[in-house]
DNA sequence: GCCTTAAGTTGTCATTGACAACATTGGGTG
DNA sequence: CACCCAATGTTGTCAATGACAACTTAAGGC
């Protein structure tokens, strides 16, 4: 038993992380985490001035975890844009699926209240990441007459929504295959396959 | 001052939504909101056996209150069942910006993880009353080529995620209309204007 | 080799949720 | 009409927690 732990903060934030992920995040509790770690109940403030900053720093982690996901399911996808942000989309909620600890923390209003300028910094390229292949894809086709700023809100609100819901312990009913459902959800919101589907003007044209 | 206070259950419930507003779920303390009743620490165990008792009876409440809400609307609205369904999914971000202590408390993973017979019955109801709208707007063409299941996972996931992000601490950066983005955000869900945006089906026909 | 300081510890306090034992009151019943 | 009893509220207590203060250890730069 050494005296000092040695790797404390990157511990408490692992294991916070697998609280969070088993009971919830109302469950956390430092003194619990230390004892866990066997270490004082006192300790944790040491790399945590309190709850919310480590929750902070969960957060901060969990978005720089987000961005390099999602990037690497758009790449794996090709140079498309649509294939891309379709990808991305997907990627989204199966980070939500795969990281629940992460991405709860992520989305926890108490978090986003309590920021620093770490956590408002990765939160803002997250919207970057995000924003970027949306425009890109809007140069495609993709919701091409409407705002930018609209086409995003619209997209990432619905696969935010279908993570909270597919995570919500009262719709457990599904016992549909998770990917069947995430690929129809991302495919309702950009179709790569009809692009025509995802433009108004479009569909316009066609009819005239 | 009478001993008893009369009308402590409705009192706290209301107290605990103003809380719940105010400052969030977490914030909320039972003891805190004997103290704003001028009634004893323990007076409220005998209305709530306990804090997730209290927010299970509100978010029963809520449920309760959302049907009527979005019932309403749709009411308002006329028969077109598609004009009908817009409605709904407006009204349902608006009850979410209108009554934040219910709505929040309705979609609290917390509550609904520890959910009773009661509760489970209001989110049911609540479930059947976007489903049967959702059907009729099938019935009329939107989203005529998806199951029923899709399309109102998609529909509510969106309008629940355009909620979230609203509601948001980080994303406050909107200083647009709200009223503008949510007309907009459900346009995208469903255009009554234009009902062949809305059938991949129906896209396909005018092409060939 | 020392000694500064980061990292960990023990001790304490106020707040909270939960429970137990006791007090008050009003309405139903004899 | 009086009684009593069940619903409602109170005081007291306990364990857990977050936060803070004061003290201790040891590890690395000089």
């Amino acid at each position: 038993m050494t005296y000092h732990h040695g790797n404390l903060r990157k511990s408490l934030l692992d294991r916070a992380a697998h609280v969070i992920a088993e009971q919830g995040i109302e469950s956390l509790s430092l003194r619990a985490l230390a004892r866990d770690l066997g270490v004082s109940h006192a300790a944790p403030a040491r790399h945590f001035a309190d709850k919310t900053d480590l929750l902070r720093a969960l957060a901060t982690e969990g978005n720089d975890r987000f961005i390099a996901y999602v990037n690497a399911a758009a790449d794996a996808m090709g140079d498309d844009p649509l294939e891309r942000y379709a990808a991305m989309g997907k990627a989204f909620i199966r980070f939500s699926l795969l990281y629940p600890a992460f991405y709860r923390t992520i989305t926890h209003p108490d978090v986003s209240a309590h920021a620093d300028a770490d956590l408002k910094a990765s939160a803002e390229r997250r919207s970057l990441v995000i924003l970027d292949a949306a425009r890109a894809a809007q140069a495609a086709g993709w919701l091409a007459d409407e705002k930018t700023e609209d086409a995003v809100l619209f997209s990432i609100a619905t696969v935010r929504g279908v993570s909270a819901m597919l995570s919500d312990p009262l719709r457990q009913r599904h016992e549909v295959d998770a990917d069947d459902l995430i690929e129809n959800m991302v495919r309702l919101i950009i179709d790569p396959q009809n692009p025509q589907r995802n433009s108004i003007k479009n569909v316009k044209r066609t009819k005239s």
